[in-house]
Formats: C-alpha cells, sequence, structure tokens
DNA sequence: TTGTAGGCGTTATCAA
DNA sequence: TTGATAACGCCTACAA
C-alpha cells in the first residue's frame, strides 16, 4: 500500500489538509511531473492536458508549498529589503513603494530593522540570505569605515554568486546595483540657497556616526561655503537623528551667538532643532533660517513648513525594485537621482536688527 | 565515495555555497541530528558538545535553510503583517514595533499593503497562508459590512485549522485574539475635553468609509455630546484621510460659520484640516480648536502642537505578536488599550470675540 | 548521549 | 508528451 495516502479518517477529518500536487495528479490520474510542468507553464506538456490540470488545481484550491517548491529550486516570490530605521519616514516611503511595486509583480517583501548596526545589519542580510529570498535591497547610508561593511559584503558576494539579485539604495561602498541620491549636490543647493539669501554665519549639525551620506551631504555644503570668503561656518558634531539635533542645536546656539542660519542634515533632525528654538522662543525665519533634506511628508506640515531638497523618495523604492527584477551580470548598474530645491517658509534673508 | 560532497574544488571555489547542517556537522565530526539536536535547543544533546556545536556553526556562519526547515516539519519563522496603508504613522509604528519584537524571537515579518480594500486584503492573506507563515497579524479598521469580511474569514479559518496562528488589531468583525484600541472611550475623551473647555458648536468630520474605527469613535464623541443640551454638533461627511478632510474642512466652514472646533478622527486627518485653515488664515486655537486621534508622531511636531488621544501603537504592536507567539486555542482574548488624551496648544477656549 | 534513516512537497533529470 | 526518481536541507522517530 502506497505510504503517500493521506491519514485514514476514521471520523470526518477536523483539519483540512492542505492540497498538494500529488493530490491534483491523483485527481486527473497523471504524474505528479505533469502537473508541475502545466502549473508552472513550462513546455512539454499538450495545451490541453494543461488547461486540464489548471482547472482542477483551481477548483481543488491547490496553492503550490512554497518552501518545497524553493527547497527543490524553483523561484522565490520574496523580497528582502534592509532599512536603518522602520519609523523614519524617508525609508517608510522607500519601503511603502516597494511592498507596493512589488505586489504588482506577485512578490511579497520581508523588511527588516538594522538600526544603523553594522553587525545587526548583517544578521538581517544573513537571515534573509538563508531564506533564499530572490533578491535583497539595502536601503540608508553606508559606513565609511570600509571595515564594517565588509562581512556584510563578502555574505552579499556570495548571494549573487549564487543567482541572488542585490541593489542597494544611498549606499555608494558596497559593489553592486544602487540608486544613488546625489547628496553632494544637495548639499550645494542648500548652501547656494542660504548663501543667496544674504546668509553669512550658518551652523551645521551633523557629522557623527561615520555615514558616507553625511559626509556626502557635508562635502556639498562646504563645496559652496568655502568658496564664499565672507561665509563663517561651524561645523557642530551632531549624531544623523532628531534627537542628535535637539542636544547639538543648544550647544551649538549658544557657542555661535551671530548665526543666522541652521542647516541640519535630514529633515528628521530639522524637527529636532525646530523643537528646541520654538521652546527658546525664536522664531524661525525671523531669528534663524532652518535647513533640511529629503523632503519627507511632513516637511510641509511643520510650521513654519521646512525648507529642504527633494529626493524622489517613491521613484527610488521602485527604482531599486526594477533594477533587482531585472538580473544582469556585468559591472553594476547605477542610477543616480537628483534633489530639487523646496524652498519654504523656514528660510529667509537673515534678520538686519539682530 | 558519499554523494554528500560538495563539488571538488581543484582550484579555489569562487562561488561560496551556503554552509549547511551537514557541513557544520562533519566539521565537528558528528552526526547531522546532533547539530539539529544541539542548535533547537533540543533536549538530548550534552551541554558541552551543544556549545561546541553553537561555537562552530556560528563561526561557520551557518543558518539553518527555512523552506528545508519548514519543509521538515519545523516551526516556520516568518510572520506576515497586513495593513492598510504602510505610509500611515499610525501603521508604521505598529509595523515597526512587530519588526522589532519579531526579530527578538528571530523572526520575520512579510509587510502587506491592502489599502483598505478587502479584495486586496484577501489576496494578501492568501498569499501569506500559501506562505506558511507562522502567523498573520492583520492591522486597521475593520468594515461594517460583514459580508466584506466574510471571504477573508474563511481564509483565515483554515489557517488556523491547520495550526496558524492569527491576531487582529483595531477589528472587532474577525473572530480572532484582538487588541483592540477603545476607539469610543478615546471618543468620548476628545468630546468631554472641548465641551469642558467651553465649546458648544462642534463639527465633526468622518463617517464616509464604512470603517468600525470611524464608527466607534463617532459613537463616543456622540455619547457626550448629545448628553449636553448646550451643544451643537454637526456631522460633515468625510473620507478616513488627510486628503479627505482637506476637502470637507472648507465645506463645513462655510456651512457652519459659528463652529468653534473642528474634530477630526485621526491624526492624518487634523494635519490636512490645518493646512486649510493655515491657507484661509485661521488660526488654531484662536479661531478653531483642532483635535486628531491617535497621537501618531508628527503630532507633537505640527504647529501648534495637536491636541489629540494617545493609543500606544508600539505597545499594540508588541502586544500582537505576544497573542500570535502565545498559541492557545479556546475562545479569542482580546486585549483592550485606553487611550489618554495630550492636551496641546491646538485646543484652547472658544473665543469670545468670535 | 549519539547516530541512522525516512519523509516533508516540489522541481529537474532521465528514460520511456 | 509523459512518467519514474533523485535531489533540495532539515527534523525526528527509532536504534544503538
Amino acid at each position: 500500500m502506497s505510504s503517500d495516502v493521506r491519514p485514514a479518517a476514521g471520523r470526518p477529518e477536523v483539519v483540512a489538509a492542505t492540497t498538494r500536487l500529488e493530490d491534483v495528479a491523483r485527481a486527473l490520474g497523471v504524474s505528479g511531473a505533469t502537473v508541475s510542468r502545466a502549473l508552472s507553464g513550462k513546455p512539454g506538456v499538450s495545451r490541453e492536458m494543461a488547461e486540464r490540470v489548471r482547472r482542477t488545481a483551481a477548483e481543488m484550491g491547490y496553492v503550490a508549498n512554497v518552501h518545497a517548491r524553493t527547497l527543490a529550486g524553483g523561484p522565490t516570490s520574496v523580497l528582502g529589503l534592509v532599512v536603518h530605521e522602520i519609523v523614519d519616514p524617508y525609508f517608510t516611503e522607500i519601503a511603502a513603494a516597494m511592498v507596493d511595486a512589488a505586489e504588482e509583480h506577485g512578490l511579497l517583501v520581508q523588511v527588516c530593522h538594522a538600526g544603523r548596526d553594522p553587525e545587526r545589519e548583517l544578521k538581517q542580510v544573513r537571515t534573509l540570505v538563508a531564506h533564499h529570498v530572490r533578491a535583497i535591497v539595502l536601503a540608508g547610508s553606508g559606513h565609511l569605515d570600509p571595515a564594517l561593511e565588509q562581512p556584510t559584503a563578502q555574505v552579499l558576494q556570495g548571494f549573487v554568486a549564487r543567482g541572488g539579485q542585490v541593489a542597494v539604495i544611498g549606499r555608494r561602498g558596497l559593489k553592486a546595483d544602487a540608486v544613488l541620491p546625489d547628496n553632494v549636490g544637495a548639499g550645494a543647493t542648500i548652501a547656494r540657497h542660504l548663501v543667496e539669501l544674504g546668509h553669512r554665519r550658518i551652523v551645521v549639525l551633523g557629522g557623527l556616526g561615520g555615514l558616507t551620506t553625511v559626509q556626502d551631504r557635508i562635502a556639498g555644503l562646504a563645496s559652496v561655503l568655502d568658496a564664499d570668503p565672507d561665509v563663517t561656518w561651524h561645523l557642530e558634531p551632531c549624531e544623523f537623528s532628531a534627537d542628535g539635533a535637539t542636544a547639538a542645536t543648544a550647544t551649538a546656539l549658544d557657542a555661535h551667538p551671530g548665526t543666522t542660519a541652521l542647516v541640519t542634515l535630514s529633515d528628521q533632525m530639522a524637527t529636532g532643532a525646530l523643537d528646541v528654538l520654538r521652546r527658546r522662543g525664536l522664531r524661525v525665519p525671523d531669528d534663524l533660517s532652518v535647513t533640511g533634506f529629503d523632503d519627507i511628508r511632513i516637511a510641509a506640515q511643520l510650521s513654519p513648513g521646512l525648507t529642504t531638497v527633494r529626493f524622489p523618495l517613491t521613484e527610488m523604492g521602485r527604482k531599486a525594485l526594477d533594477l533587482v527584477l531585472r538580473p544582469h551580470t556585468g559591472r553594476p548598474r547605477r542610477r543616480t537621482v537628483s534633489s530639487v530645491l523646496v524652498p519654504r517658509d523656514s528660510t529667509a534673508a537673515p534678520n538686519p536688527r539682530r
């Protein structure tokens, strides 16, 4: 007697067992191989047979077991996405774009949270690899210290070698397909905007954390600010977060009293800075102009509306998915996305009375 | 010769094959069974053996193949989360909490986006079921029309019958473990706050969309407002979104000129309303008080800070994970979470000059 | 305490 | 065009 018979049911089965490939095959009196081929649209099955199989499978409510399929070497329908901070709207918008776009392709996205910790990131990537996801997308700044990226890079390399796809967003250290926001250009844009408004004493919040994004944005700012002999600017060491900005803003205000413009390296940081200014009774932009980066959703809802440089986050997410879904083996492809200045009410010409 | 030997490497392997259980076993000179037991903390392995295995596995960067494990009957390490809108901070915070908490348990979360569309939701749930996720969490309001929920309910029932776990957040129609925000209570809280401030002419934005959350919040508001004979209030039909609020705010202002307080059913809606008021040159709270629901992160960052009722979103996410991870079979468990009034600057006593 | 062997549901490789 | 049959990598009775 075949061992392939489901547990005999003396009484009616309570637990509706999943219908398997075999069940469909037996119902049709054909082999599992045929059903498999028919269902995955592979050649080697007659038109009518394929049709019959499909119909029966549908009637029986058959859904392939993803694990069995993957184990046997079939294609995976899951994508992995690793972000630094899920609650950060910057990543949320990217993630949302990917989840949406993935759905259009019948794919699922596994979201991981690395908290800017290289070790945690490594662990997440390892997990995704173990899940045999079809592709892995890493979103968020890389680290200046290559040693921190090395282990991850190695795991990813193995993943790619085994047919996996990899793409990164906003990360230039890893040798992979990349969607790269022009952070240097964005920095220059912000700096130009402030200089044109007449600001000559500027404080930039940032530099801590060893992130390439931070470095690039600062480099862009410096390229403009350093070129103008009338401008004095200071880099106030600050973590790349709202809380970091809260702390650094207070320090900076005390250390550089003549400042007329405060540049933060992200909209998130700007919210922290605005909080402090409000508590101190300083008016924006009358007393101080403030700027951000990214143009996340809330930038427009803040009051005053935040002047910032927009990166097309949704587009970036979709582009990454696109890269990852269009396999290729040559050298890494790069999609640079540039920023657009979004002037709002948080910047103005410096107040002459100060 | 064992067929279990990896492709002989005449030259150094380029393709780093995944290390398997077997590889770890061989490295230690033990059987796969021992490694399996040691790694999954099962009894039947000596303390020191277990320790050696764990160390070696870690050194070799071994991560179990999820598909093989699941196929062999092991536990699944993936959770499914279906939310209405990923970009909505309400869901983002819940999702973040779940992803984080899941990681602590070595689990991954597959995030799905249903866009408040029952059919799309059904499809997402089906996909998750096909992926044999360990548990499915549905976050977000249910529909007033039970017929819309029925197909999903049925699929979930089959999932549970096969050992799956299900929990919902903020959804009372489905027969499953649930984390239920006290929306009625929150509505009452907001209404009481406004009445106590002295408001007598109030407009509530909401009612469209057929969502239970909306119905409950309105019921809570009504329970207080209707009880006060001095209060006149109107329900302005409005979609449950920021854009909806934008449109409805304009209409409501024109239709009910004497209004002193504008109640929106979510913080998101409040941002839409505030936008309109700002554009119309109306000051909040001097000309009009405005309230929200949920206390999502940006509520505090708006200017004026938004008066709202806080639901502990992070806690709700973790609670749902908790329910889902502590299997049980009896009747559905319910965890009700109550709200707290968060008075900020968007509400004040009505201006007597108006 | 440890090892052996069979099976989980598919896909892929051969034959037929 | 179809059908056996061997992987895929792990878990778990059962044996030792």
